[in-house]
DNA sequence: CTTCTCGCCTGAACGC
DNA sequence: TGCGTTCAGGCGAGAA
């Protein structure tokens, strides 16, 4: 389930097989994917004959940028945004590769390579966009600044003005960018607080350490090549790393790492949420 | 305006 | 063995 570190991982090992690339065709499985413009054409339109000039990310959205059509007069750049939702995965296949399983959208090349974007639950969503496009969709619009650009001021003000508890607010994409499930756990328990925990009622120095960890455990599931529970894989076919340092994801029941403690698990903003009652406070 | 709940999807894991 | 149920979970839509 792709969070931010997984979609970095994702950005940064595609980017060397698809940069300087030309895009020659596009191919449409499942329109299921298509959101935005629905039709298969219009995407097509968006993405044939420019050429990749950079992949990267912003929040869960991997974003692909393309340049201008040299053959169209005055033509301005374009986005390829992808959401992997739950279970979205890319990988490059050369040109004798068949078209792999649960494939639902596939990019073909100017080197003969394809860019496949495979979904096995089919949540996942694809949108080729303006620039212009891309900021006014409301949800691009209204995220929040990634992990490492929030400040301690800016953290403490989103915050007190949510009515909802820590965990809640930590999902929120709005209030900062690129946190899910697995994420929000983690950081709940590296700064030792509950996640049931009123937003408002954090003190100040809970704030603190609590966006301290998450911009820590962020960073250390980057360095780790991202979590793998079940499906996700870089565009190698590698697993992550970062699940093998879970200290309380998915682990109800297991002692916890610092007290020993059984770990409990409750649902709290209708996901299943994995704590020490003694530790998190 | 803010917050909550449901539906979207498929396959794995579990109980009987 | 086989069937039914539950769970995973980000986000859009509609309700409260």
């Amino acid at each position: 389930m792709p969070e931010l570190p997984e979609v970095e991982t994702i950005a940064r090992a595609l980017a060397p097989g698809l940069v300087g690339r030309v895009i020659t065709g596009v191919d449409v499985p499942d329109a299921k994917v298509l959101a935005g413009p629905k039709r298969r054409a219009e995407f097509a339109a968006m993405a044939v004959g420019r050429t990749i000039e950079a992949v990267g990310r912003r929040a869960k959205l991997l974003l692909v940028n393309l340049g201008p059509r040299p053959q169209v007069p005055g033509d301005g750049p374009a986005v390829l945004a992808f959401h992997l939702k739950m279970t979205g995965r890319f990988h490059i296949a050369p040109p004798d590769a068949p078209d792999p399983d649960r494939a639902r959208l596939l990019t073909r090349l100017s080197d003969g390579n394809t860019l496949v974007f495979a979904d096995l639950r089919r949540f996942g969503t694809a949108r080729a966009l303006t620039p212009e496009a891309l900021d006014a969709w409301d949800f691009y619009a209204s995220l929040g600044p990634e992990p490492w650009d929030m400040t301690p001021d800016a953290f403490e003000e989103a915050l007190a003005r949510k009515s909802t508890r820590i965990k809640a607010a930590l999902l929120d994409q709005t209030v900062i960018a690129g946190i899910g499930n697995i994420y929000a756990d983690e950081s709940l328990f590296a700064a030792r607080i509950r996640p049931d925990t009123p937003a408002k009622a954090l003190t100040p120095s809970q704030r603190r350490r609590l966006l301290e960890a998450v911009q820590a455990v962020i960073a250390q599931a980057i360095a780790a090549g991202g979590s793998t529970i079940r499906d996700y894989r870089t565009p190698d076919g590698v697993e992550g790393g970062f699940q093998n340092h879970f200290q309380v994801y998915g682990k109800s029941g297991d002692p916890c790492p610092a007290c020993a403690a059984p770990l409990t698990h409750a649902k709290i903003a209708g996901r299943t949420s994995t704590y020490c009652r003694k530790c998190q406070k």
